[in-house]
RNA sequence: GCUCCGUUAGCUCAGCUGGAUAGAGCGUUGGACUACGAAUCCAAAGGCCGGAGGUUCGAAUCCUCCACGGAGCGCCA
């Protein structure tokens, strides 16, 4: 994930150079309007000072216009003077005077201007342009805060879920699911094409050994007497499986030879498993485009022939086991799992995942070569794989997102690696990868095993908590970062659910609109409001509101940029609580009241706030009602 | 042993492409409904931002080292 590109080490040092901005994302310019006219007027008083020659720079750099923690520090505040010091030779309380004196503010935006601590320079804005931002969002409508579908031109794939059709959506995948997917809205937000798609290990081991379940249950069906092997899946619904074939096939197959039943079997276990991880997905509220089948790629031949591309390019070798990087003579401890499994490592053909060199400098981060090809010449996962992520290549998208467990964070250089042997641009992928999720229930932790068929299911946790507030809990926090889930506080219908409190905003404002047209005013909607009604938006809470809401674009494109929803998740609570602040400390001075344009004005604000916020649930994936039920009282 | 992730208020977590006095929710304490929804709000208390160095006008944020917690380290997928 490219936030953490420098730290994770994968290759910010070796492709990427110094450039920490993930550039791909840029689309249009999506500042915020406001902050987009106060940067207008800065650039243009430092082009007037250039010209009339009080200083000298060749070029602005970088230089930010925020809002203030600290509302006396004004509306907006800008660190150009600190930034543009050692360019112009001057320092930076000088330059800010300078600024301040020689302001250039064509449109009249500014009411104030002034130096203050080391050299920031704190801007104060006319009313009207606050109250600007309550037509602009009305008239975006469902479209503000989003960029015009496909805007940037860009295509992306979202791989995610993407879990074994060996068995139902389990709570080991929930957070990679509503992750994915919530990055996938907040791409299609920020104006890319998104596909979102769904990597089918429908080849190999285990769904050789679904297959062998299956088979053993419905030989169980006709009165047989089965043991189940070791690794075997012995949960129910692979009775239910069997159950199924049964009905499409009577007794036919209990005389088939194994190579014949297998296939069948093995057909079966993965279309009803699909099936119900599809529906489980549905709950979630979560859907793919597209499902890529791993046995696809071995049944065109394109896992042998990448094979052959590597060796065409040299990056191979044949060995007998493993060849580790020289560098750091990296010791395995006698515990790992490759010593515990190295009498199965016969050797065969490896790539240089690792000990590729490049002008005598190791090009790869991955920790030892790997191999594609067993010594009988069967591929491994990994090969698959590669292959898997050349044809994304392949179908040219411009930026492939990767959301991973933690646990396959292994694998991460490994593809890595394989894609820039095959001299094709690593940045164009990207790895999210979820850390660990506790489940506990009465303060204990639920083991998530499918091997003992108690694994606790998608499908029930939605169930027993609803889909918003799943999402939610998970949408909270970042993807690298571990935490509890608590099964206990999930279904409370109380401020331990913090989902509540979000979606309360909302309504809330749904309800004040509704309540004035009961009241027999109705709003007058974005075209008809006059400046006058609008002008009356002049608190300061009223602004800061109107502030907030004008930065939802960017929200979304920064949280696009960095893959990480919860930023624009952030950005409606701050949002909400403002709202329900100003709505507390106004209540004897009402949003519906006998003051006819005030009530316009304030509707219109009201109206924009729901706009708002109904636009970033949506990026997120959860409901904005318009109406809830009050919570159980408290005993 | 090696790699990666984490460490911020009593708890759960934001803030990390460097900015002014470090934030939110929960919990605690004390207040606010004859008014548009109290699933709300207001106030108080609560912090050597894991530790130590470094970089500079300025560090929770960037760099180095260390400590603690977690995950991974298979020719499984």
């Amino acid at each position: 994930m490219c936030t953490r590109s420098s730290k994770t080490g994968t290759w910010a040092s070796i492709t990427a150079s110094s450039d920490r901005s993930p550039g791909w994302a840029r689309g249009s310019n999506t500042e915020d309007p406001m902050k987009q006219q106060v940067k207008a007027v800065i650039n243009a008083t430092l082009a007037s000072l250039k010209a009339s020659g009080a200083i000298t720079f060749d070029a602005i750099p970088t230089y930010s216009v925020e809002v203030p923690k600290n509302p006396e520090h004004g509306d907006w505040s800008c660190n150009v003077a600190m930034v543009m010091s050692k360019a112009t030779g001057k320092k930076s309380p000088e330059l800010a005077d300078l600024i301040v004196k020689s302001l250039v503010d064509p449109g009249a935006i500014i009411t104030s201007i002034e130096k203050a601590g080391p050299g920031f320079l704190n801007l104060r804005l006319k009313d009207s342009v606050f109250q600007g931002v309550a037509r602009e969002v009305l008239k975006a409508g469902q479209h503000f805060g989003r960029q015009q579908p496909k805007s940037t031109g860009k295509k992306v794939m979202v791989e995610f879920v993407s879990a074994n059709p060996t068995g139902p959506v389990h709570i080991g995948h929930a957070r990679g699911a509503f992750m994915g997917d919530a990055i996938s809205r907040l791409l299609d937000a920020a104006g890319h094409d998104v596909t979102r798609e769904f990597y089918i290990n429908d080849s190999g081991k285990q769904v050789e050994t679904l297959g062998r379940t299956v088979f053993k249950r419905y030989q169980q069906l006709f009165g047989a007497t089965v043991e189940l092997a070791e690794g075997e899946y012995p949960a129910e619904y692979v009775i239910d499986i069997a159950k199924t074939w049964k009905a499409e096939v009577g007794d036919s197959m209990l005389q088939k030879t194994e190579a014949e039943w297998l296939p069948k079997a093995i057909e079966v276990g993965i279309r009803e498993n699909l099936k119900a991880i599809r529906s489980t997905l549905a709950m979630a509220n979560i859907s793919h485009d597209t499902f890529f089948s791993e046995k696809s790629l071995h049944d065109a031949g394109k896992v042998t022939s990448i094979v052959d591309v590597y060796k065409a390019r040299g990056v191979t070798y044949e060995a007998a086991e493993g060849k580790r990087r020289e560098k750091g003579d990296k010791v395995r401890s006698e515990e790992s799992k490759a010593a515990k499994y190295a009498d199965k490592q016969l050797g065969g053909t490896f790539l240089m995942t690792a000990t590729y060199q490049e002008n005598e400098k190791y090009l790869l981060k991955d920790e030892e070569d790997r191999v594609i090809l067993r010594h009988d010449g069967t591929p491994v996962y990994l090969t698959a794989d590669l292959a898997y992520h050349k044809e994304k290549y392949d179908r040219g998208y411009d930026l492939m997102v990767d959301v991973f467990g933690a646990d396959h964070a292994g694998h991460v250089p490994r593809i890595q690696s394989g894609m820039t042997l095959l001299g094709l641009d690593q940045k164009k992928l990207q790895f999210v990868l979820v850390q660990i999720v506790r489940i506990t229930r009465n303060g204990e932790e639920v083991k998530v095993s499918k091997r003992k068929g108690t694994l606790f299911e998608l499908a029930e946790l939605i169930e027993e908590a609803g889909a918003d507030v799943c999402r939610f809990i998970f949408l909270m926090k970042t993807a690298n970062a571990q935490f509890d889930f608590d099964l206990d506080a999930v279904h409370k219908q109380s401020k331990d659910n913090p989902v509540f409190y979000f979606q309360y905003g909302h309504a809330r404002c749904a309800s004040i609109l509704k309540k004035a047209i009961e009241k027999g005013v109705t709003f007058v909607g974005p075209d008809a409001l006059t400046e006058a009604q609008l002008a009356r938006l002049v608190l300061p809470e009223e602004k800061m509101m109107l502030k907030k809401m004008s930065q939802l674009g960017e929200v979304v494109q920064s949280a696009a940029d960095k893959l990480e929803p919860h930023h624009v998740l952030y950005f409606c609570q701050e949002l909400i609580g403002d709202f329900h602040s100003y709505y507390t400390k106004y209540k004897s001075d009402p949003i519906v009241s006998e003051d006819k344009d005030k009530t316009q004005g304030r509707l219109a604000l009201v109206s924009a706030l729901k706009q708002t916020l109904q636009c970033a649930f949506g990026i997120l994936g959860i409901s904005a009602p318009e109406h809830m039920e009050a919570p159980p009282e408290e005993e």
